[in-house]
DNA sequence: TTGCTTATTCAACAGATGTTGTTAATTTAC
DNA sequence: GTAAATTAACAACATCTGTTGAATAAGCAA
């Protein structure tokens, strides 16, 4: 979760990702996820469409590198001690996957049913991983805790994220964080 | 939800889906449904593969359809007055999502990625709509709680699912259900 | 620089996808 | 009971997919 392993790539590897990645973005602001082919991509980053097989096995993993990285920004953005729990970093947590979605949901041209299911188990996959993080020194087995905190969270988010008259968001998440925190601090 | 729309079908539609769906069905079992395409269901089906796409947009929505028919069968065993809240109904249904998460697993040659994020969508869906259908008597709106519940609902079952060792489903039941309970009860 | 390694390109392939225009069968209405 | 309207079934098409093998180019270490 947290090592960020890409400064030492081959520079040539970084430019032809970060070129399919901004492609991809460009075009995910245009259309719909599933009338996006790989050609597509490979053309507006003018590389060639076999080099996208030497990169991602297909556009559904292409999706999923994409979102993390999404959601990563946001994180890094909000939570600035990412190596333990505190009642603050969760509280960030929960406003990182609210801002991301909303980005998300101004940035892309969807709605698109494959393409929110896959997003959503990218988030929570995200989120597990950080809350298993945060959980690791405790004794007990602390995988039902960030599971069930991981599903809170996201339907949260996603429910705000969905509302029509949506409250502020320091508001929402005031309500919504006790619901969670009752889950994780006792074993934190 | 309720009112099933499949009687006054013309019988060669009825005949058909039929074919594609226990098709479908049986290509599961034996294979990831990355590796399904719609030529081997329409192969197996004996149909030809336009009439596919004459009843299917893709084979997405082929799955969503599968699911959905496949839950509502558990649903329907389980509940047997579906017409309005009851906590013996919620009860019901959420021993309903258990059941219809261990069967796919034993039915299904998975996991992936792809499958059980529109499985988790598609029964999510589900779940709202009967427990909107419920709560549809009361006078405040009640998106809120059946959001929250389908979520709740599903997280609980899925996690029931993937536990190492499982505890008996109906004590595990009984521990689940005042969780979501106390959303409903104040709305039904 | 020289050579070694590895990334990218290109052409070509078999197979899968989704669409279209036509034919044949089934309903419906008279 | 027959004619007209509907629609399932089909064949053929252009496109997309994922992979392979060989040629080229860019990076890197000595």
């Amino acid at each position: 979760m947290l090592p960020n392993p890409d400064e030492k790539l081959d520079p040539r590897v970084k430019r032809t990702r970060g070129l399919i990645l901004a492609s991809f973005e460009s075009l995910l602001a245009e259309k719909n996820f599933k009338n996006i082919s790989v050609q597509d991509v490979t053309d507006k980053a003018q590389i060639n469409r076999a080099t996208f097989y030497a990169h991602f096995q297909d556009k559904y993993v292409l999706l999923e590198t994409f979102i993390s990285k999404m959601f990563m920004q946001d994180i890094e953005k909000r939570t600035l001690n990412v190596c333990s729990y505190s009642s603050d970093n969760l509280r960030n947590l929960i406003l990182a996957v609210c801002e991301f979605l909303g980005r998300l949901h101004t940035s892309c041209a969807q709605p698109h049913q494959q393409f929110e299911s896959l997003v959503e188990s990218t988030i929570k996959k995200q989120v597990f991983d950080l809350l298993s993080y945060w959980l690791r020194k405790s004794k007990v087995p602390t995988d039902i805790p960030a599971t069930v905190a991981a599903w809170a969270i996201y339907g949260l988010a996603s429910h705000y994220s969905h509302m029509k008259k949506r409250p502020i968001l320091d508001k929402f998440v005031d309500e919504a964080f006790p619901l969670v925190a009752v889950n994780l601090e006792q074993f934190a």
